[in-house]
RNA sequence: GCCGGGGUCGCCUAGUGGUAUGGCGGCAGCCUGCUAAGCUGUUUAGCUAGAAAUGGCUUCUGCGAGUUCGAUUCUCGCCCCCGGCGCCA
């Protein structure tokens, strides 16, 4: 489990950090429930010197063959004792457990206070978008028998697509562009399992609010004796990124502060119930339950958690700009800011089909929240640190088709290939 | 899925119903003139006293439950690893 103690030493930074976010968090629930916990915990713990002393004496008695009897019965009095705190204690561990895990993270310095849209602050903006409007990418790609949602709503309901042809073709290779830029720039290609157990999942994101947003493969075991909070090992859900089973990869372990950063790419589908945006972006592939993603992660020292938000940003900002796609930077403000972030940066690109500039992608910084509920570390000197984990999307496939095919599609209905696929493609154009 | 073996500190390893062993590595210190070695201490997590230095205590043998005054040891369930068999893309 983890603790309260870094609750209690930065209680004004999370005081703060909860106004700015508009959290409804009961922190005072918290504090109570921990203070209680601690003074029976403490009760507790003289119980177990009183009787680890005792069985010492037992035991050194029964070696000079004296009787034990009496000093026996003694200790079990003292054991009723104990057993009304044993029943006590887990009650107040339970409550601490159940809020402790979804407090949200302390936000960075640089997060502007206030709720979107407004307070969100437009830091860069870059390309000039060639057209300012246009059709939008399902009526380019329904047209090029390139994409069908009518029969993936047939077969598997709303939000899901058949992609087919050069349309499979690209977005593989968009994938595939993706994961060489970043292996050749010594991140680690990793295809990770495509669900997580509850366990797990509990310390990359806050369940308790983004459980509604994944989809639950497995149901518990019924395992007789068990309680719910202990059959954590038997539920399955299927990730929402490849940022998740990327974070939960290390739990558990140490580094040597040399192993640190540690660079991956991960390649995975990405599920998302997306309850809650019903009505919303409904149109064809830009939010949809299923898509594919190419997902940057690094673990690294506490120290060095800005630098490599920088580097995770310039590698997303030079793949648009390769792609010759026009974007922008944005600053999520508090209200904006995920439960589980310190700060986020997303990238916007420029949707002629909509006029507007939408998010294809978001680079954050989870400071040690993940590593703090993963229990991951790493050795400094004599000391032993949460690392700092960051994830960032490389390529968000669907959306960026989506993207990408707004932007390069010509007077004819064709798709112009970008430059940076066509050896991948082996074609420039795509006729349908 | 079945049968067998296993899981002990960062790594390796001993042990057995009564204070969890030793080594390596890491860290701190000491000694020493030669590319190093040696010696000593320390090494999970937490509660608590103190301004601090530093104490006191609990906890840690994969996870959870049971038996017991006391479980690393005995019993049961679960997870994982290794070997064999079966099934299978």
């Amino acid at each position: 489990m983890i603790n309260t103690k870094y609750v209690r030493e930065h209680l004004a930074e999370i005081r703060e950090t909860l106004k700015n976010r508009g959290s409804s968090f009961p922190l005072d629930e918290l504090l109570s429930a921990d203070e209680k916990w601690r003074k029976l915990k403490t009760e507790y713990q003289a119980l177990q010197f009183k009787r680890n002393k005792a069985s010492l004496e037992v035991s050194a008695a029964k070696k000079k063959g004296q009787d034990i009897k009496e000093m026996v019965s003694a200790l079990a009095q003292l054991k009723d004792q104990m057993e009304g705190l044993e029943s006590e204690i887990p009650k107040y561990e339970e409550k601490i457990d159940s809020l402790v895990w979804n407090i949200p993270n302390v936000l960075d310095k640089a997060v502007p206070i206030g709720t979107p849209p407004e307070a969100n602050k437009i830091l860069k903006i870059k390309g000039d978008p060639k057209r300012k409007s246009g059709p939008n990418h399902e009526e380019i790609l329904t047209k090029l028998g390139l994409l069908d949602v009518e029969r993936a709503a047939k077969t598997a309901g709303s939000r899901f697509y058949y992609l087919r042809g050069d349309l499979v073709l690209l977005e593989q290779s968009l994938l595939r562009y993706a994961l060489d830029k970043l292996s050749k720039k010594g991140y680690t290609p990793v295809l990770p399992p495509f669900m997580l157990r509850k366990k797990y999942y509990r310390g990359v994101a806050p369940l308790g609010v983004f459980e509604d947003a994944l989809y639950r493969i497995s149901e518990a075991k019924e395992v007789s004796g068990m309680k719910d909070a202990e059959h954590l090992d038997d539920e399955l859900f299927l990730i929402s990124t490849a940022e998740h089973p990327l974070a939960s990869m290390h739990a558990e372990e140490l580094f040597s502060g040399a192993d640190l950063p540690l660079k991956y790419a991960g390649i995975s589908p990405s599920f998302r119930r997306e309850a809650g945006s019903h009505g919303k972006d409904t149109k064809g592939i830009f939010r949809v339950h299923q898509f594919d993603k190419v997902e940057q992660f690094i673990y690294c020292r506490q120290e060095d958690e800005k630098k490599y938000f920088d580097e995770l940003l310039a590698n997303s900002e030079e793949i648009l700009q390769e792609l010759d796609i026009p974007y922008r930077l944005v600053l999520l403000c508090s209200g904006d800011t995920g439960h589980q972030m310190s700060k986020t940066i997303d990238f916007e690109c420029w949707f002629p089909g909509q006029g507007d500039y939408r998010e294809l992608g978001s680079c954050s910084s989870a400071g040690t929240w993940q590593s703090m509920r993963l229990d991951i570390k790493y050795d400094d000197k004599n000391e032993r640190r949460y690392a700092s984990t960051l994830n960032n999307t490389a390529i968000s496939a669907q959306r960026t088709l989506a993207c990408l095919v707004e932007n390069y599609v010509s007077k004819d209905g064709s798709i112009e290939v970008p430059e940076v696929l066509v050896p991948y493609m082996g074609k420039s154009r795509i006729t349908g």
